[in-house]
DNA sequence: TGATTAACTCAATCATGTTGAGTTATCAAG
DNA sequence: CTTGATAACTCAACATGATTGAGTTAATCA
C-alpha cells in the first residue's frame, strides 16, 4: 500500500516487504521534516547515511513519495567536491490531517497540512455529546472540509480524536468530563467506520503534547511532558516520541494527585486549574467566564488574580518536582486553555528545586517552557497525532 | 543475521528483509513464550493467525529457529478435525542471558536461560566500583561462566547491566549511589567492547520490573509499574512492554518526591525505604543490618517494626495514588531488597483510595501485588532485559 | 585540463513474504 | 468401514523491496 497509509485495514503484528517500505518511507519523511524544522533540507545520500539504507533504496522511496505529491525537489547543494545533491522538501499541501475534539457541548475541528500549519478550524455546537450527535457533526464537518478547494478524501491521512477521560468505568463516577452513552463503544473502529479514515484516539493532554512536537516548542524532542489546562489539569507524556497512555488510556491524571502545600495537602487541580482560578476569583466576587475576561484581569493587575498566581506557582513547583523525578523529561511545557500571558507569568522565574535530577549543568533547554495556548489546542493536537504517526516509523507490540 | 541477534553491530533505523525476518522471528518466539507461561504450546498455523503472517512464512521461521536450537517440536495436538498441529516449545537451554548489577562495593551476576530460570549467580567484591575494577570483575565473571558445561559465547544473547542512578551530572550531588569515574563513559559501547556482547543498560527499578515480566507476577502485562526497594525507593515503569527511561535514564526517582503525610510533607523514601526502616529501628536502639535481621524482627512481631509498617503503609497508599493517576498501570508490583514477608505485610489490606481511575469494577488483577524479593533482584532484572529484548519485536525511533 | 570526489542511475542479485496447488492426517457422518 | 470434510502443512512459482557493483554526471582541486 502506501507509506503514509490511508487504508483502514488494521495492521498485523507480522512484517513483510510492504511494511518495510512503509517504515522506510516514514523514516525518509521524518528526516526531511526534521531538516525543515531546522530551516534545512536533505538529499538522497544524506538520508541514506542517516538511515543506514542504500542510496538506491532511498532513491526509490523518494521517487515514490515525489510521484505521490508528498515531497518535491527544491534545488541542489554543493557540499564541497562531487556532484551537488538534489535537495528535497515536504510539500505543505501534499496531504492533510484532521483533528477533532469532542467536548460535552461542542465538537471542535482542525485541519493541518503536512507542515503542521492550520488550514481551517470549525466548531459545531452540540446539545449533548452523545455518539449519534457527535457522529452527525463529524460527518457534516468532514463534508464541509472536503468542499474546500484542493482537498480530496485521498489527501487526508487520518483523523485524530480527543475525548475527555477518564476512559471506561472507573472509581471516578459523576465526573463532569464523562460523556453520556460512550461506555460500550470501541471508539477507534467506530470513528474509522464513520469517517472512512484511520483514526487515533487520545486524551487531551497527550494530544496537546503532540501539538507541541509537531508545531510547537518541543520539536525534535523525544522525551518531555506537557502540563495541560483543560477541564482540570492533565499531563501529556511523550516518551521515546510516543504518547504514554497507560493500560486503559487514563494516564496523566496529574490533577487528582494530592500534593503538599503550605495550606495542607490538596489535589493539584484544586489549586492549579482554570476552575480553581475561577473559584478563587468568585470567592472575591469576581467573575471571569472566558479566557478574555481572565486575560483582562491579568492585564489590569487584579490583586485577587495575582494572589492566585502566587498559590499556583507554589503548586506548579511541586508538580514539576513530581514530573521531573518520575519521568526525567527534557523539558516540561505548559499549555492549554489559559491566556498566554498567564502561562508566561506562571513559568517566569519559578523557584525550582535545585536538588533534582533535572538540575543538570549541561542543560540547554529550560526546565519549563510555555507552550501553545488557546481553546483549540486539543483539536490541533488531535490532528498532530496523525502527522506524528505519518512521520514516525512504527512498531507493533508483541503478544 | 539471526533473529535473536548476537551481533554487536548497531542497528540502523532503516528496515530490510533481514530486519523483517528478525522482527517476525521475535514475534514467533514471543508467542511461544507467552503460550508456555500459560502451560500451553502453539503450532505453526496458530502463530500464523496471531501474527497475520502466512503459514509458509511461519514455517520457514520455525525451521530456522529449530535448526538453531532455540525451539523444538513437542508433540501434536488435535483441535477437532484436520491434521493435528505440530506443537513447538522454547528450548530452555537454547540460549542464555547475562545480567550484571554494579554496586559501590560489589558486582552481582545472574545467568538466565530462555525459560527465565536462573542458571547461576556470582558475586565479586569490589574495593571501589571504578570502571577499571568493574571491567576486570566482569571479564573474570564471564570467563568463569563460559567454563560451565553447555555454555559457549555464541549461546549468550547479550548482557544487561544495572547501575545505580542518577546518570550523568545532576543537581543531586554527593548522592551515595553515585559511582566514581563513570561520568564520561558511554556505558553501552564500553560494555559491548568489554564483553563482546550486545549490552543494555538500565536503572535498578526498571530492571526489577523486567524481571517480573519475564519470570514474575506481571507476565503478559504491557503496562505496569514496579516499586523497588534498592538503595532508596525507585519506580520501574513498563509502558507498552518497554521500560520508561526518560530523557537521561533517570526516570523513576519516586523516592525523592515529597508526599503529604499526617506528620507533614516528606520525601517518600524518608519513610518508605530500607534505610528509613533501619533509621526508625535505630531510633529505638534496635539494629537490623541484614534482611535476615529484619525478617527475624518481623517474625517476632517487634512493635517498633510494626509501628514503622503502619507509617510505611500510609506512605505507600500515597505513592500508589500518585502512580495510578499518573501512569494508569494494570497493576503495581512491590519488590526488591526487603524480606518477602514484609512486602506481603505492606501489600495486605491497604486502605486504597477508591476515588481513582484504577478503581475499576471489571478489574481482574489486584491494584498492588507482591513481586520478587531478595538481594539478587536487580541482577536478575538485568538479564531479564536481554530476554525481553529477544522476545519483543523492535523498532528504532526516528530522527 | 585532468584527477578526484560525491551524487546518482541502471541492472542484476538476494532475502523474504505471499499465493495457489497439492498432500496428509484426523474427525464425523453414512 | 468407507467417504467426505477439514485443517495443517509442503512445494514451487511469484512479488516486493533492499543490496550490490558497474557505470555516468557534475562539481572541486591541483
Amino acid at each position: 500500500m502506501t507509506s503514509v497509509s490511508r487504508n483502514t485495514k488494521r495492521q498485523s503484528a507480522g512484517a513483510n516487504s510492504e511494511r518495510t517500505r512503509q517504515h522506510n518511507s516514514k523514516f525518509v519523511l521524518s528526516t526531511l521534516r526534521h531538516a525543515q524544522t531546522q530551516g534545512d533540507t536533505a538529499g538522497r545520500a544524506e538520508i541514506a547515511r542517516l538511515s543506514g539504507l542504500s542510496i538506491q533504496a532511498v532513491s526509490n522511496i523518494i521517487a515514490d513519495l515525489e510521484q505521490r505529491g508528498l515531497i518535491r525537489a527544491c534545488g541542489k547543494r554543493n557540499q564541497g567536491r562531487g556532484q551537488p545533491a538534489v535537495q528535497y522538501e515536504i510539500c505543505a499541501n501534499g496531504a492533510y490531517a484532521l483533528g477533532f475534539e469532542v467536548r460535552p457541548d461542542a465538537l471542535f475541528c482542525t485541519l493541518l497540512n503536512l507542515h503542521g500549519e492550520t488550514m481551517c478550524q470549525k466548531r459545531s455546537a452540540l446539545m449533548r455529546a452523545t455518539p449519534d450527535a457527535v457522529a452527525q457533526a463529524m460527518r457534516e464537518t468532514k463534508t464541509a472540509i472536503l468542499a474546500e478547494p484542493g482537498l480530496a478524501h485521498e489527501k487526508i491521512l487520518g483523523a485524530g480524536i480527543v475525548m475527555p477521560g477518564p476512559f471506561g468505568t472507573t472509581g471516578i463516577s459523576g465526573h463532569d468530563s464523562e460523556l453520556p452513552g460512550w461506555q460500550d463503544i470501541e471508539i477507534t473502529s467506530w470513528a474509522e467506520d464513520l469517517l472512512k479514515l484511520p483514526a487515533l484516539i487520545e486524551n487531551d493532554a497527550n494530544a496537546a503534547a503532540m501539538a507541541e512536537r509537531i508545531s510547537g516548542v518541543t520539536q525534535g524532542l523525544q522525551h518531555y511532558a506537557c502540563l495541560y489546562f483543560g477541564a482540570g489539569l492533565g499531563l501529556g507524556v511523550i516518551s521515546n516520541g510516543q504518547a504514554l497512555h497507560g493500560a486503559r488510556g487514563n494516564a496523566g491524571e496529574i490533577g487528582h494527585i494530592r500534593i503538599a502545600l503550605p495550606s495542607g495537602a490538596q489535589p493539584l487541580e484544586a489549586v492549579l486549574s482554570r476552575l480553581a482560578l475561577q473559584d478563587h476569583l468568585k470567592s472575591n466576587s469576581i467573575t471571569a467566564d472566558t479566557s478574555e475576561d481572565i486575560a483582562a484581569l491579568f492585564h489590569e493587575n487584579c490583586p485577587t488574580l495575582l494572589e492566585w498566581l502566587d498559590l499556583a506557582r507554589i503548586a506548579l513547583c511541586e508538580a514539576i518536582n513530581l514530573i521531573e523525578n518520575l519521568l526525567d523529561p527534557s523539558t516540561i511545557a505548559l499549555c492549554g486553555a489559559m491566556p498566554g500571558a498567564l502561562l508566561d507569568a506562571l513559568v517566569k522565574d519559578l523557584p525550582l528545586n535545585q536538588h533534582s535530577v533535572a538540575a543538570r549543568p549541561e542543560r540547554t533547554l529550560p526546565r519549563i517552557i510555555r507552550g501553545s495556548s488557546g481553546p483549540m489546542t486539543a483539536a490541533l493536537g488531535a490532528a498532530a497525532l496523525v502527522l506524528n504517526d505519518a512521520f514516525t516509523p512504527q512498531i507493533t507490540t508483541s503478544a
